[in-house]
DNA sequence: GTATCGACCTGATTA
DNA sequence: CTAATCAGGTCGATA
């Protein structure tokens, strides 16, 4: 991977290329290290087409998921709503969970709102962040292809609200008041109201960004109830 | 239809074609009714090429489906799986279901396997057989188009693998010991090992083939609970 | 009717 | 070679 060399604007409203190298740089230069400011990247992926198609799902590649989303097996089933602040301070909500039929770790529910909101195209970059502290935060960005380091530098310009990172984001702790780690289960919308005692003791423990979480009834009953014994380990 | 007459070649590896007519014809003469070879055709289908075709499907005629292989309304949701031997013994589980968007009656998955093992094109038939007895056992085949009745002679020569049905099958209860049907429930394989006893009063009747059958947890809980009023009837 | 979502599936590619 | 991954699909339910 070649450094790549940005000279950032010397404006207000800086734009950042969010590649990670100069993610770290540019944090270390302009901010320091002391700063409460230390959102530390966990993985980028250039999306594909079908991650900003109609399948409204963003495939997350198994090794990151696993290092940074780990789904103990009973969350597993229903998966978990994880919530990132993006460059505004404002919550994306996405249902993140375990395709078992594919074996992959894909973030569904909220996805294409936020492929819609930002405009993303095939071969733009997610990027995904997490602020290590008292409750853990999670941000989500994005940058255009042939913005950082990408082999790709596209001749079509012209994509306005593509993802830029100022500094600002990185003090947002103040800006988005509201905006701490949303880190929930499922909401029980399309379960049944007699989930009520059919998964007793159904409470989730879920370890996520170095916390250990509780997540209520994830599950239901008849679902826990036919699991084979093949079935995947985190 | 005209009948077709075939002159079987006088070897041991007997080549059939898989009409319903001559199978009957056959089976009568060369294998008399009582040798506990009574496999039954139920249907035949030309195959289109959709159902060789990328949609990993075979649409089973409404009338054949509704009469060989009835899904209650509850099973209705997630499907069957049906195992057929073929010539060899060899065991083809497919996935059964009815698609209500389409309001057809279809095998998903295996089915293109067995498209793909047996190099079935467009115009080649599948046949469907049962065999009464001490649990039914269904059976598979599939002649190439050209043989047997069927309308087009197909110019094209030089496709080795299709079906070919020898005698040998007929006495195949010997031969494939663990070959006989399996009509099981979908295999939870994506689901919880903690199954025991959530799910309660769960398993499943099915009358197939005469046979009334109990197919345990066929649906879980939840889904059990969103289905519509507006579920086929069948 | 349309869009989204959840679950499931498969083939091509790759480790 | 096998096994794992994942991009690109399906249907059906829901909103």
């Amino acid at each position: 991977m070649p450094a790549n060399h940005f000279v950032y604007p010397t404006q207000q409203a800086w734009i950042w290329d969010t590649t990670m190298e100069s993610y770290h740089r540019h944090q270390s230069q302009q901010l320091g290290e002391g700063m409460n400011c230390e959102k530390e990247p966990m993985f980028e992926k250039p999306l594909t087409p079908s991650d900003v198609g109609k399948l409204n799902r963003l495939v997350i590649p198994k090794q990151y998921a696993e290092k940074y989303f780990p789904l103990d097996a009973e969350a597993g089933e229903k998966g978990l709503l994880l919530s990132f602040e993006d460059e505004n301070g404002k919550i994306w909500r996405f249902r993140y969970s375990y395709w078992t039929s594919s074996q992959s770790y894909v973030l569904t529910k909220g996805w294409s709102r936020f492929v819609k909101e930002k405009q993303l195209d095939a071969g733009d970059v997610v990027i995904f962040l997490r602020r290590r502290g008292n409750g853990d935060r999670l941000f989500v960005g994005s940058r255009r292809r042939g913005s950082g380091q990408d082999s790709i530098t596209a001749g079509s310009a012209a994509q306005p609200p593509a993802m830029h990172w100022n500094p600002a984001f990185c003090q947002s702790t103040s800006l988005a008041s509201s905006s701490y780690l949303y880190l929930n289960s499922i909401p029980q919308e399309e379960q049944s109201s007699e989930a009520t005692e059919a998964g007793t003791g159904n409470s989730k423990k879920l370890r996520l960004f170095g916390v250990n979480l509780e997540c209520g009834h994830l599950i239901t009953g008849s679902q826990v109830m036919s699991r084979k014994a093949s079935g995947h380990q985190l």
